[in-house]
DNA sequence: TAAAATCTCGCAAAATATCGCAAAAACCTG
DNA sequence: CAGGTTTTTGCGATATTTTGCGAGATTTTA
């Protein structure tokens, strides 16, 4: 057999099937392993496929385009993300809203931590489902396209049968009074479930959000544990919520 | 024998099997490998043959099983998407699997359909979103980050609680005797499941994928009440599937 | 964490290709 | 037809390509 028969044969099989293994591959036609593998980098370096361990993917299958959203505040949400992920500890289950901070802390998790994360959020799920040692749950229900999570009373019911670690909720707004507060009925009723089924809540928020307010109250203050803003927790706009007893970072 | 004669039964023999071997030519005719080299080399600078490393391969090879990058099979592709269309009327309820084939049903759907689309695929699942009129339920369970799918118990009560007017299946392999076959335990549970929850099955596929098998079966051929593939309806490799009483589009 | 599978790398054998050359064949041309 | 020219062919020496193998690294799986 030619080498551009196999090669021709291989592209056939994997945009046919979407995946092919090089034990299989070899078997079939009789040459060793390292013949295909040869034969799949040079189809791979021609990115016609996609090489991977043990076999290769088809290009077409791999087009998960995902948004890579604007840059408004990215600095700041990235201070904000790194002290969200130093409090994620391997073999935690961590539920997770959606909203461009949590975005960003989901780009910011070190490659080497295993943890499970459950979101309704799409964009958060395509970033989790990036990681290589995260085990992704997603809730499912209607999709709001609106603010791409899934909301209704499915979602609301299976958060409420969890029990997990941690809870980070992107923030809309928060001040002393109300708790933090949200414009959207929906979205609401969601993060109220997220907070009673975590043992710890977190919020997440740009420091222009403190001292705001919305129409829809999510929860008081007392029930958050820790807030993180891009701020040094020494900074005196968050001295208010160290005071109510938040722990700040 | 003469070298016109000699290099008409060359390209003569690369027409009829799609390649040839130096060795094997040089046996036949009793000429020297390096005159069949040259002979191979005049042919192939005259465009009739490709040249490759022992032997030759003809032109049509290339272009019939190396479709340049999926164009080739993405036509097909877009076929079979407007077939399945076509079924699809306002007011709907849609169970989808994930797959390329379905990839393409959903960026094909045309924007003043109203019908409410169940998927588990989170690249089908991202299609949907971004058409307006269609609702998205999306299935929730762990993700397979291999398949791009939930997978698992819940995603499959979920779907068994459904019941949908049309379930639209991209199918792996398909052949008579063993009906519609995997190679992923998980994703025939689940196919399983749509075929139960639904009034109609609809399996699409392209016509390399029809009379294959995979190990797992997903369920009898008689289960499917249609079948699209890009091909006509009366093409002759459809017959059987039309002579088994499934209608063929 | 340990075993199993897979990958990488360098090497060596085998197959194939290239090059220059020279003999043989074919083909002019007067 | 003789003598010269061109084309074709095979051969030897030397590259290049392809392939399989073993050892050790890396990744996956249980």
């Amino acid at each position: 057999m030619l080498k551009k028969e196999r090669q021709a044969y291989i592209l056939h099989k994997v945009n046919l099937h979407n995946k092919v293994l090089s034990s299989t591959l070899s078997d079939e036609m009789k040459v060793s392993e390292d013949t295909i593998r040869r034969d799949l980098h040079e189809l791979a370096d021609a990115g016609k496929i996609i090489k991977v361990h043990g076999g290769a993917l088809s290009q077409s299958f791999n087009e998960v385009h995902f948004p890579s959203n604007g840059v408004y505040s990215q600095n700041k949400k990235s201070v904000i993300a790194q002290k969200a992920v130093s409090l994620i500890k391997n073999g935690m289950f961590v539920l997770t809203s959606g909203g461009t901070t949590i975005l960003e802390m989901a780009r910011s998790l070190p490659p080497q931590l295993k943890a499970t994360f459950i979101s309704g959020s799409i964009p958060a799920i395509l970033e989790y489902m990036h990681h290589p040692n995260i085990e992704v749950i997603l809730v499912g229900d209607k999709i709001s396209k609106n603010s791409k999570i899934t909301v209704g009373i499915e979602a609301i019911a299976k958060i409420r049968q969890m029990q997990a670690d941690l809870c980070f909720l992107g923030t809309y707004a928060i001040n002393l009074k109300h708790g933090i507060t949200e414009n959207d009925w929906d979205i609401v009723q969601l993060k109220r479930a997220m907070i009673e089924s975590s043992k710890k809540v977190v919020c997440l928020t740009i420091s222009e959000k403190l001292d705001t307010v919305q129409p829809i109250q999510i929860c008081e203050l007392k029930k958050i544990h820790t807030l993180i803003t891009e701020l040094e927790p020494t900074d005196p706009k968050l001295k208010p919520y160290v005071d109510a007893g938040i722990e700040v970072l």
